[in-house]
DNA sequence: TACGTTATTGTCCGTCCAGTCAAAAACTTG
DNA sequence: CAAGTTTTTGACTGGACGGACAATAACGTA
């Protein structure tokens, strides 16, 4: 009935997300967004609206995909839920390391909010929200499995993997090399360690 | 010999500061910078050359700021190191939960900059690893105390401390409360914790 | 008090950018 | 193949922004 789209809509939003990633919302320029996915500016106004709700399509795409990796990365059943935990911590560390500019939707949501109510402080702390949901439900299966103690706060544990590993996402952009990471990591699971285990180990230098 | 200027450069740069820490240097406005700091744009010019190095005169302003701030209450001689650290800890769990829009400059260098060679990458490493150093000062200061084991890492415990305090920056910004905040403070700080000590302690909601 | 120097003030300019308008194109259906 | 609907294309606009210019003001010094 009507003039088929040439453009698959993830496709743009995935594409869009790359330049926002990279970007960021303020500094990301509707010119880098019509390189980037090929469309015109008014295809992508009339598939969106605007840069601003481009962004936010490209969120909370961010954001779900975020979630289900993580998700996925600690749901291996091959291996113990502490073990799940370590893996995953110690592929971040790898990933945070590359030299590739991206930094999390969410974290640029964060960190470009200006007043309460321009919405990207909600759709953030959404975002922070559904990531400690996915390591509080792993870490409950570590209660269960008696890996960490009966009275651990899977709550509060939850929320300092949350920061941790924003905090290794931001140091990573920093430069901060992989061994460095991997050895931040390392520590941080130390936490989770009760009284057995290996400590300290693993030096690194920064490089 | 010529005209004095009616204002204090270190005054103009902690105005500047403050509506960078707020704003970020790509959605700051030369007008903003002209409102808070009460200077005319040219004498702007005049005084720094522009909004970008008036950006680093701030940023390495607040890195100072930052790390001698820290550095003092890492100082206190009435406690032992660790329980300094821990108190710097809580310190910051308050603050960063306030509802105030700063982010360190350091971090807004980290988050903005594109490219390897504008300048910011670099600066905001030094920052980093600035903070680094001043932690790792008191880690070596424990570990001199047999606070912390002798075969402790500080190098890779002080990155540890670095990541885990940027991540609760982010997450005070998205709004995670002061108590859910003070949750993961206890919980980063079990790191230093070998055998003894309270586990798990307090409870935490996210308000 | 006149001069040299530097700060300040206000205006102006080129650029960039988000968003719009209107016309042409493409596809489906009848 | 014609009508209708929606997408695409490309040119346009109004405004904001960073930065520059030129004239004036203020101060120290001789």
């Amino acid at each position: 009935m009507a003039r088929p789209r040439k453009f698959v809509e993830s496709d743009v939003v995935s594409s869009a997300s790359e330049v926002f990633a990279v970007r960021g919302l303020a500094a990301a320029t509707l010119d880098d967004l019509v390189r980037a996915t090929g469309l015109g500016k008014q295809s992508l106004y009339n598939a969106f609206g605007g840069k601003r709700e481009l962004f936010f399509r490209a969120l909370s795409e961010d954001r779900e995909e975020a979630a289900r990796a993580v998700s996925e990365a600690l749901a291996h059943d091959d291996a113990s839920p502490l073990e799940r935990i370590r893996g995953h911590l110690l592929v971040l560390a790898i990933e945070f390391s590359s030299s590739d500019r991206r930094v999390s939707l969410t974290t640029r949501a964060l960190v470009e909010s200006t007043g309460e109510e321009d919405g990207l402080s909600t759709a953030a702390r959404a975002g922070i929200d559904q990531l400690a949901e996915v390591y509080a439900a792993c870490l409950e299966h570590a209660r269960e499995e008696k890996e960490i103690p009966a009275d651990a706060n899977v709550q509060s544990l939850a929320m300092y993997f949350v920061s941790v590993t924003r905090g290794m996402e931001l140091l990573g952009r920093a430069g901060v090399g992989r061994a460095a990471l991997t050895a931040v990591a390392l520590d941080a699971l130390r936490v989770l360690q009760g009284e057995s285990g290996a400590r300290h180990g693993d030096p690194a230098r920064r490089d």
